[in-house]
DNA sequence: CAATAAAACTGAGCGCACTCAGTTTTCTCG
DNA sequence: CGAGAAAACTGAGTGCGCTCAGTTTTATTG
């Protein structure tokens, strides 16, 4: 279920290639990969992989490297070995390129995440660190973080907001697990509701990211007052506060 | 100590214009104005806000009426009659045009929509309508709200972040007043942090104001959400729950 | 193996935000 | 008033993201 193998360009990908083969030519490699049971790869299918992988790590390596707003899609384009052109036939606009390279990594690291999380730790443990991996994860290239919380919040395509609302709902629905376990082991109370604490909480770790991302704040007490934060929420619905 | 009055530009001004007038003159016009007991108004300072007045008029109607990356600042430059150039004297860039004629305007909302408030009115009730001034007055034009988030998220020009900030801290500062009221008629417990609770708030309403502008949510149910919501944080502290 | 169709690629060109060297307007002061 | 300084203005020019008409590459079919 893992989908750290799923390609930056997928969503892309499949706007773009309406058939990486013909219907015909479709059903005939159907009926030959139950007996040679592999996928054929053409020359098509090769190449738009290799360029996808070129372009996006070019992307990478030269955001963070120069910095985004200084990078030119040109240069992305000259350092993956394509025509200029070419570049918008993978990525709809550069934000597009910054966007996708986040969207993938996170839902990896959204699973890796709450894998790494300790079950017999307290509640707000627990959730902080839920956050602190995706603190971490930003602190890498705070100026890129900041500039991809800006794209965030105005999505241009229509598929990317979907993706967005996606990964927003996948860090939500952990932090319910993260809830729903306490509340089995009594230490919520009874009346507590989950699913709007949860948002309360993600809500709240994420206007705070912002803060932070913005430089009004320093990383340290961006954390401070954020564990501050989520202290006073999760307390309150405590069983024996 | 209204602060209506003040000018779009005047942060602006204040950095272009070094002298509205050179120090010698200042001088004898000081000494003038204490027996006239007016201050003289240039050709030159006129000028220059006969020119602000234009442009942001033009920008505001302009943004309004074809929407913001639709209008090219070469034409907010004809409405205002002005050179192409001569917008960068008063605007950095074109966010900053959007970004002032929110600063300001919010200024004045903010102590509007705090003197509105009912004071006797229920403390969730309270800080449901001093929100609710704010959701209306994006309501007017969302895609222009929508546009003003993603340009508050990413401030090139310190002083706008400076702006931002204070004005985030106005609303933040208003919901401690609210909170301190609802505390002295104990309505709050004893041991609320009152600072870290409208911090909460504010988290809560921006970041689910920012989902609903960004056309995830209709405005019904951003409204509902954010009462439950606050409803959530603010019955916690109560002093009889 | 053509011949044809489909997909993928390309870079010259466009429109836009923004700059800056040169010009005009306003102010200062003898 | 008139000369010189300072401030304000200007639009041609620049660089960038992105488009699209035309070309090349790959797949299909008789």
């Amino acid at each position: 279920m893992s989908s750290s193998d799923s390609n930056l360009f997928d969503s892309v990908t499949e706007a773009i290639v309406v058939n990486p083969q013909t219907k015909a030519r479709r059903r005939a490699a159907d009926a030959a990969s139950i007996s040679a049971g592999e996928l054929p790869e053409g020359k098509r299918a090769r190449n738009k992989r290799e360029k996808r992988d070129r372009i996006v790590t070019a992307a990478h390596r030269l955001f963070r490297k120069h910095g985004y707003s200084e990078t030119t899609t040109q240069q992305i384009a000259e350092a993956a070995d394509i025509g200029s052109g070419t570049l918008f036939l993978y990525a709809k606009s550069k934000e597009d390129l910054l966007i996708l390279v986040f969207t993938t990594e996170m839902h990896a690291l959204i699973e890796r995440a709450f894998k790494g999380i300790d079950v017999d730790a307290d509640l707000l443990d627990q959730v902080l660190a839920l956050f602190q991996r995706f603190i971490a994860y930003h602190a890498r290239d705070v100026a890129l973080a900041h500039q991809l919380i800006r794209e965030i919040t105005f999505l241009r395509h229509p598929e990317r907001a979907t993706e967005l609302r996606a990964i927003t709902r996948a860090i939500i629905d952990k932090l319910v697990l993260l809830l729903e376990r306490a509340f089995a082991q009594h230490a919520l109370s009874a009346d507590t509701n989950l699913t709007l604490l949860a948002n309360c909480l993600f809500s709240i770790y994420y206007q705070q990211l912002q803060t932070w991302l913005s430089g009004y704040v320093s990383r340290r007490r961006f954390e401070r007052t954020l564990e501050d934060m989520l202290r006073y929420l999760i307390l309150q619905s405590r069983r024996d506060a």
